[in-house]
DNA sequence: TAATATAGTTAGTCGCGGCTAACATATCCG
DNA sequence: CGGATATGTTAGCCGCGACTAACTATATTA
């Protein structure tokens, strides 16, 4: 009999219950031609989904029929709704996100985030709008800084976060992706082995931070404070 | 000739360029057998993606010998990583998400997420950590909540951030999930239309907050604040 | 050096989620 | 009432990214 019913929806079964939910709410019932249409998608392609979620009991579906929600479908499509909204608040109210990316991240996000961490957003937002207005307004600082204020424009992701062999805590491992000093500096460091696509596991660090005891290639190799800090990692 | 180069990778192929990267980095090359093992993959199924990654410039690939990234695949694979760290700090760091599921929702997350919005965690990241002590202390506070201390625990995601037709701005939609009250009121709230999976849309709000006036399948509706506090609607 | 073990490749299959083309049903209106 | 038109369905195709089975190349070792 192998019925099958996962009880995990696709990607795109939810996005059908969306936007089923909001045309049944509109018009009373759902046609495929709205669902198509809002979708972007063929009628053809609609109605093979239909029956998919009519299988699993979200809608009451019969050919040539308009489509309804059953109380399991609303709970459902209420679900995948509320995950999309918090994550398009999360990031234009705290991130200070365009409203246009908001809502594009939240539809590609939407299907594959834990539940946990929808449920960490709403929570840290709910903790945020719960504070005093002074601690408030330093986020809101940050959510309504220009974005043309980013003079690091060309910089773009990749800098932000960047860190160096002096930043790692010991046992953790990167790889290098770039020596960023030049000079006899650039040169011993080379000549130690360490270069582009190097991995690097930091051993210890002595307590004020030098020497810091690394391993590459299997042998150990003690760098200066100074020396570490010219080699550009990206962490695991 | 068509040459077919998207300029985004597939998920998958940013998976593989990931785990290519620790490997080359670890063992100078990275064999079929290791990364299909990482991957938990057939070595069948990675020999197809080796010959698209080698097919767009990112590795050096011939039949049968170890692979190596090119500069453009050592940069790409850069990019990956750096976004899933980025993700996987954010929700330990800033939420407070335990390791597991936040190194699980970094994965899912990672092929997804627009760069915009990589780039808005990691600035935001960056900006508390370039706070005054006592302002970051106040965010730490969320992070280090005990997990056990949510007691809204049953209640889980879908009742956090959940509003009413009260919280509603002008020209907000939203739909009915239930009535939250009882008797004559509930009764009254029916009566006129307003029930489960009814789409809403607030039309204006009177300076005090009461009355609400509203829009129900076509027609208005003026609510008193208190009944519209009653109804619990989900967002568009 | 030949036999065997290990590693890698090819060919062919499957499910998913789109698509088009062709067919079926419902609705509207002269 | 009976087309014409709008709407919906079926059947069959495609690309992706996994799989298995069977084959080929390389490495080890007796």
């Amino acid at each position: 009999m192998s019925v099958k019913s996962a009880d995990t929806l696709s990607a795109s079964l939810e996005d059908y219950l969306d936007v089923i939910l909001w045309s049944v709410a509109a018009n009373g019932a759902a046609r495929v031609r709205d669902i198509a249409g809002q979708l972007r998608v063929q009628a053809s392609s609609v109605t093979g989904v239909l029956q998919a979620l009519a299988q699993k009991q979200f809608i009451h579906y019969r050919p040539y029929e308009a489509v309804t929600l059953t109380p399991a479908g609303f709970e459902e499509a209420t679900r995948v709704v509320q995950r999309h909204r918090i994550l398009r608040e999360f990031f234009t109210e705290v991130l200070g996100i365009a409203a246009g990316v908001a809502e594009e991240g939240a539809c590609r996000l939407e299907h594959e985030i834990p539940t946990d961490i929808v449920r960490g957003l709403a929570e840290f937002m709910a903790y945020v709008k719960a504070l005093p207005e002074a601690d408030q307004a330093v986020l809101r600082r940050f959510a309504e800084r220009s974005v043309c204020g980013s003079a690091t424009a060309g910089s773009s992701e990749m800098s932000v976060g960047r860190s160096t062999v002096a930043d790692m805590k010991p046992g953790r491992q990167g790889v290098i992706v770039r020596i960023g000093s030049r000079g006899s500096l650039s040169r011993r460091l080379a000549d130690m082995g360490l270069g582009r696509g190097v991995l690097v596991e930091v051993e210890a660090v002595a307590p004020v931070g030098d020497p810091i005891r690394i391993r590459i290639r299997g042998y150990q190799l003690a760098l200066r404070r100074s020396e570490a800090r010219s080699i550009i990692v990206i962490e695991k």
